[in-house]
RNA sequence: GCCGAAGUGGCGGAAUGGUAGACGCGGCAGUCUCAAAAACUGUUGGGAGGCAACUCCCGUGUCGGUUCGAAUCCGACCUUCGGCACCA
């Protein structure tokens, strides 16, 4: 009998009877533990493709899990809608980026729907509304009081096709735009920045978190610390204010080896120490710097270029005199934008050294060495040489002696340096929430109030790509009175980086409609923070760093009392056709919904969970659905076909149950570690069992009855609208999706017999079903009795036999 | 260059110190059919021997090592993917 299920009947049936029924429906219920379950919210770019099913699809399956093991679990969707998409879009298909906006999240939202998720749609967040945007605005206020929010003229990451800033993060490759691509350059501009370089030392510690080493790693990575010490050198020129010009250096050991002094091309003293026969040719270094772009600037293995300003720093150790030279490879932005040059210790100041013929001293002797001249930079630890008192000092006790020295005469500390910068939060664009600030000629920068929140984006605002945000054109937006003295003044036109908008989306949807506060306090401390948090890891170094950032900010203003937005994250891998990552412009994306039509949600979730385990991601395979899908129909017609029995057997029904606990067992323990692909197998073995046992007939109606339900309870996670169709054929009261997790019985999961493999010197040559209680003594027993252990042992001495118990004899036989 | 992940049949993968290839796809053979599709049943790592049940050898990127025993642990290397990259 060939029976099939038609996907698309009941999956709309179910959904639109669990959506009448609520059954989704999310509570405070303190009385069951609390499980917040947050799949990284989309971006509204219209389509959904099989990349957002792949991270939906099976976290909704163990969000689901977690609910019938009776956790209260919040396991909400929302839409990530501004964005500069939305706004190109405008500019080049003449829609608003509201209308935009708005249809993507409507046909994002059915196709949502289609899934089959838990998500509580009441509790739906859309961060381009304004009754969230207000609060988004609002947050940028609590910084701003708190001093975390400043303004400040900064060279920033410009991209010319975009016509906006970039944050670092947003510039990829060698100097790339990441949304389009354009080759990114750097332009002056006043700019709003969050003081996150405030939180770089605690945002290296992770042990409060799970998280995986890889994002952990990316992070440290990006912030950058440094440890060294800050070092004064002198300068002594009559008509120069500063007497001193201070460096970062992670190796103070080496301040004898001091042969050159490196400042930035930017630094703003080398105007005044350059002389006068030196101008011409410092300007033209200078002149030549600017036009390089970032990613040439930086390009590693370049020949090292520089320019001699003809003036001197004095090494305060030595008393030396220490030419002064400008070069590229010195950053204005990292330390102090001034480098000491030690050409023997360090690969970069040696090939500069080369190039303009300065001296090499080597300060730190390798082990052996006896004087000669290096080839290559020694950068390990050694003995200090060359370096006066310290001489014959191991270079890590030269390194506290010579810190301790230079505090001890004031010329300079123990210091940290990282190279994570404050992050820059301004965009000139339209589709982002305004930066809630007003400039007063007379006031200066005045925040806008909190009563007077939202700041509002005006809906007729036209879209000039120039460089500016399309606001400044909007006389309705810019002209306002200032909140202290109520005279005219101007709005700030630039809107916040869209990652604002994500640092506190999730604490959003602990309370959605509340319009008097951002959340309410009560639900927050219900379900905050997140116990699981899944998504791609693109967002390593930006969404992921920016919301720990974010959460401790608000921690120490007292909105929150938690330190770690997300208590445990998981990346799961990233979904490849044709050998590629799927994108519009390679015209290799797979749009779930003509599969869902066909072969039914439960079957697209169940295949996507099958490619292979989560975190590695795969490949799309046609083929490989129709597997899934095929054994679904399987389930159905097993079911469907019901079952007669003839002569129950008491050896069977033992088999059959000790196949059902072992099921439980392995999909339970599949499904807390995220192994969707062999939770299945193990679902398909269960089936393909129970198909003999039909066939065979000889256990019990009731205990078939038994596998059944089992077999549904465990199949609802990933194929819910199938499991609670088959439920309530078979008579079961509704929902299976409000039944608790089936619990397995150890002792019946247990193997009672086992294969116990024999080997003679580590090759397999015999195999033995015995009981799994059998002894040491009995196992070996029997394996040297064996007709194939003696003709492998006969005219042999036996060494010694090592027996692992349940698995394996192995005789060693000379 | 540095950091991280991965490399197993024709394919996706399973097995994380003890039977390599679970489960699925594809292939082959069969059942059903006028025929085909679908479905179902059996079979399927490579090689050699045997009428056969079966037996032997080889085999987890490469080369070494540890171990009674290695896909799994260690060392060196190769390839692919991701991240970072003149950060003093």
């Amino acid at each position: 009998m060939a029976l099939k299920y038609n996907p698309q009947e009941i999956e709309r049936k179910w959904q639109e009877k669990w959506a009448a029924d609520r059954i989704y429906e999310v509570k405070e219920d303190s009385s069951r533990p609390k499980f917040y379950a947050l799949t990284m919210f989309p971006y509204t770019s219209g389509d959904l493709h099989i990349g957002h099913w792949y991270a939906m699809a099976p976290s909704d399956v163990h969000a689901r899990f977690k609910r019938m093991q009776g956790y209260e679990v919040l396991h909400p969707m929302g839409f990530d809608a501004f964005g500069l998409p939305a706004e190109n879009a405008a500019i080049s298909h003449g829609i608003h980026p509201y209308d935009w906006t708005m249809a993507n999240i409507e046909h994002m939202r059915r196709q949502l729907k289609s899934m089959g998720a838990i998500y509580d749609w009441n509790r739906e967040v859309v961060s381009c509304l304004p009754e969230y945007y207000k609060w988004t605005q609002w947050f940028f206020l609590k910084l701003y009081h708190a001093g975390l929010a400043y303004r400040a003229k900064a060279p920033v990451n410009w991209c010319p096709r975009c016509q906006t800033v970039l944050a670092n993060e947003q510039v990829v490759g060698e100097g790339f735009c990441e949304r389009c691509g354009s080759q990114v350059t750097k332009k002056d501009l006043e700019q709003w920045f969050f003081r996150i370089t405030r939180y770089a030392e605690e945002l290296l510690n992770f042990s409060h978190i799970d998280w995986p080493e890889r994002i952990k790693t990316m992070q440290r990575n990006w912030i950058g610390k440094s440890e060294g010490a800050e070092v004064s050198f002198g300068l002594e020129h009559e008509d120069i204010e500063p007497k001193e010009i201070r460096v970062f250096t992670t190796r103070p050991d080496t301040l004898f080896g001091v042969t050159f002094f490196l400042l930035a091309p930017e630094h703003p003293l080398v105007p005044k120490l350059t002389t006068p026969e030196y101008k011409a040719k410092v300007e033209e270094y200078i002149a030549w710097c600017r036009q390089q772009t970032e990613y040439e600037r930086t390009a590693l293995g370049k020949e090292k270029t520089g320019a001699f300003l003809g003036s001197y720093v004095i090494n305060r150790l030595n008393e030396e005199k220490v030419p002064i030279w400008i070069t590229d490879y010195v950053l204005p932005t990292y330390g102090t934008g001034a480098v000491m040059g030690v050409p023997a210790h360090d690969e970069r100041d040696l090939e500069f050294a080369k190039k303009f013929n300065l001296p090499v001293r080597t300060v730190i002797a390798p082990p052996g060495w006896s004087g000669e001249e290096l080839a290559e930079a020694y950068t390990e630890p050694g003995t200090m040489v060359n370096s006066g008192e310290f001489n014959g000092l191991p270079s890590e006790q030269g390194y506290e002696r010579i810190c301790n020295l230079i505090e001890r005469k004031g010329w300079g500390k123990k210091a940290v340096t990282y190279r994570l910068r404050d992050w820059l939060i301004s965009r000139q664009r339209y589709w982002g929430a305004p930066i809630p600030i007003i400039y007063c000629d007379k006031c200066g920068i005045v925040p806008v109030l909190e009563k007077d929140l939202p700041v509002l984006l005006p809906p007729d605002a036209e879209f000039r790509p120039t460089g500016e945000s399309p606001l400044k054109y909007c006389q309705s937006f810019v002209n306002t009175t200032c909140p202290k003295c109520f005279r005219p003044a101007r709005r700030e036109i630039d809107t916040m980086d869209t990652f604002m908008c994500s640092n506190w989306y999730f604490l959003r949807y602990t309370s959605p409609k509340i319009d008097n506060a951002p959340f309410e306090a009560k639900k927050l401390k219900y379900w905050l923070p997140v116990d699981l948090y899944t998504g791609g890891a693109e967002h390593a170094v930006m969404h992921l760093l920016y919301s720990r950032f974010f959460i401790k900010a608000i921690r120490d203003i007292g909105l929150v009392d938690f330190d770690e937005p997300f208590t445990r994250l998981f990346n799961q891998g990233t979904i490849i056709y044709r050998g590629g990552k799927m994108s519009k412009s390679k015209g290799n994306v797979i749009a779930p919904d003509e599969y869902v039509a066909e072969l039914g949600a439960d079957a697209v979730r169940g295949y996507l969970m099958f490619i292979g385990p989560w975190e590695l991601g795969g490949e799309w395979s046609d083929s490989g659905i129709v597997g899934i899908s095929r054994w679904l129909n399987r389930v159905w017609s097993l079911i469907e076909t019901g079952y007669t029995s003839q002569d129950v057997k008491p050896k069977a029904e033992k088999g059959l149950r000790h196949v059902i606990h072992k099921t439980i067992k392995k999909v339970t323990k599949d499904l807390e570690r995220f192994r969707f692909n062999t939770m299945l197998a193990s679902l398909m073995e269960f089936t393909n069992y129970l198909s003999k046992v039909q066939e065979a007939k000889n256990i019990s109606i009731s205990l078939w009855q038994e596998a059944i339900t089992y077999l549904l309870l465990l199949l609802a996670p990933t194929a819910p609208h199938l499991a609670e169709e088959l439920w309530a054929r078979t008579g079961h009261p509704y929902s299976i999706h409000n039944q608790p997790w089936p619990r397995w019985d150890e002792e019946l999961a247990k193997e009672e017999e086992i294969t116990l493999v024999i080997q003679i010197n580590g090759k397999l040559r015999d195999k033995l079903i015995v009981p799994a209680s059998i002894t040491e003594i009995e196992a070996k027993e029997l394996a040297l009795e064996r007709e194939r252990v003696k003709a492998y042992t006969s005219n042999k001495k036996i060494a010694n036999i090592i027996y692992v118990p349940k698995r394996v004899i192995n005789i060693v036989a000379k």
